[in-house]
RNA sequence: GUGGAUGUAGCUCAGUUGGUUAGAGCGCCAGGUUGUGGCCCUGGAGGCCGGGGGUUCAAGUCCCCUCAUUCACCCCA
């Protein structure tokens, strides 16, 4: 076959099916937010360059390798958002946020764009529901922000198992570094070229290696570096996590790779997708708001959450509740078929009519795959006011008085209208 | 950006040591039933065998390049 125009690499059409999921999973979420008090937000696809270079730093991967930026006809630098909250973060300190009653509760649901290789469950453009609860530093934010996750995964079936760190805070990060770069600094030789150059630019990163030959085991750990306050955040959030049941794990090599992480940073992964396993993952970022332009201190924690890699562990089935829709076949011309359609939609429920010029045969066929019911209009009983009502899951067909129609549908399509 | 695997009909795949007009199942359309689906039967549409170049009398089959998909690394949702 010869395509001549094909979609750009990484990205994808969501076809009808695929596209119930995803409003499936959109509401799931809507819904469990709204009952911890969160409200939507929508930032521009694109923003200014700077916002996210400045927000999420310089030396990320999204901001060197990934990123989708642009100049426009004036001459700005754009870039499409490859991540929801340092926009968030813009839009907070825009809006003057710090002046409506705090915290502030916020979700978001938009396409994410990052010029990544795509594979399973990474795309170029995908979506992110996400959250973000912002003016508070107490350790119960972070609890909630969590939870909220624990929340959406369990809804649609999961019982997802939470992995938590903290990367400390201003006073013990810069120490906790400075201890594990002269621990790497003294086995430089023994590691792998990525972890060469990780030492140089984000020596945290080094605890991910994934080829790692045992210098991890006596690698320090930040826990043994946690300031008093940092380590009482974090007992304050796991102790929540523990009376709320959540099960939690700390994973000392957890660190995220945004240079807005601060504190608390946690993952919820589901094994099922191989590579790209993590599900949700978020943390605490105090010092966000100031990157872009805020005045005053402003904490804030929330997370992320791919909606196709989720929808990716779900089972097939999940947001495919098919309506049973009303068939209206023609017989004749055709005009009583689509007006008496047209009744039935009026009425609230789901009508589908040939537009083919089919055969009743052909007709009754194509009802099979899309409806559960079909209405015979424009024959002999037509004519005498009634029409055969076929339930196509039983084989049985009744008569019904035109008056009647629209109301025995309804009874029978009932609680299962769109 | 690096490495591996894979590209034949809408889908899943077959195509023998290179050899005439490239096949199957499912799906789709129509008919068998001048007014009735699911089963069955018959027929039909639909392929420059991902693209380009090369070797050869001859290439879906061999070689090179390229593009795409996919898995892993990297990174992340």
């Amino acid at each position: 076959m010869q395509e001549q125009y094909r979609r750009p690499r990484g990205t994808q059409d969501v076809l009808p099916e695929a596209s119930e999921r995803l409003e499936a999973l959109r509401r799931l979420t809507r819904g469990v937010t709204a009952r911890y008090g969160y409200g939507e937000i929508q930032t521009p696809v694109f923003e200014q360059t700077a916002v996210f270079v400045d927000g999420v730093g310089e030396g990320t991967d999204i901001v060197q390798h990934e990123r989708y930026t642009f100049t426009d006809a004036g001459g700005v630098s754009l870039t499409l958002r490859p991540e929801g909250t340092a926009a968030v973060a813009r839009a907070y300190v825009e809006h003057n946020m710090a002046t409506w009653p705090q915290p502030v509760r916020l979700y978001y649901w938009q396409p994410m764009f990052r010029r990544e290789r795509p594979q399973a469950g990474r795309f170029r453009q995908h979506t992110q529901y996400g959250i973000e609860l912002v003016g508070s530093e107490h350790f119960s934010a972070d609890a909630e922000v969590i939870a909220v996750g624990v929340r959406i995964l369990a809804e649609v079936g999961k019982a997802p198992q939470v992995l938590v760190n903290s990367m400390g805070d201003e006073v013990c990060r810069p120490r906790y570094r400075e201890a594990l770069v002269s621990y790497y600094t003294d086995h430089f030789e023994a590691l792998c070229e990525d972890c060469q150059a990780r030492l140089r630019i984000n020596p945290l990163r080094l605890l991910d290696c994934k080829r790692d030959v045992g210098l991890k085991a006596g690698a320090p750990d930040i826990a043994d570096y946690w300031c008093e306050a940092c380590r009482a955040h974090f007992d304050g959030v796991t102790a929540l996590l523990g009376a709320m049941d959540v099960r939690w794990t700390r994973d000392s090599g957890l660190v995220r790779g945004l240079d807005y992480y601060h504190r608390t940073v946690f993952e919820i992964q589901d094994p099922a997708l191989g590579a790209q396993s993590t599900l949700i993952g978020g943390g605490r970022y105090d010092g966000l708001a100031n990157r872009v332009g805020a005045a005053g201190r402003t904490p804030g924690v929330g997370f992320g959450a791919g909606a196709e890699r989720l929808l990716l562990t779900l089972p097939p089935e999940y947001g495919q509740n098919r309506r049973p829709r009303v068939f209206v076949a023609r017989v004749g011309d055709g005009q009583d078929a689509f007006l008496c359609a047209e009744q039935i939609r009026r009425a609230g429920l789901a009508a589908d009519v040939d537009v083919m010029g089919r055969s009743l045969k052909a007709q009754m066929k194509d009802a099979a795959r899309r409806a559960a019911w079909v209405v015979i209009a424009g024959g002999r009983e037509w004519a005498e006011g009634r029409a055969p009502v076929r339930d196509l899951a039983s084989g049985s067909t009744e008569e019904v008085a035109l008056g009647d129609l629209v109301g025995y549908l309804a009874e029978r399509v009932g609680a299962d209208r769109p």
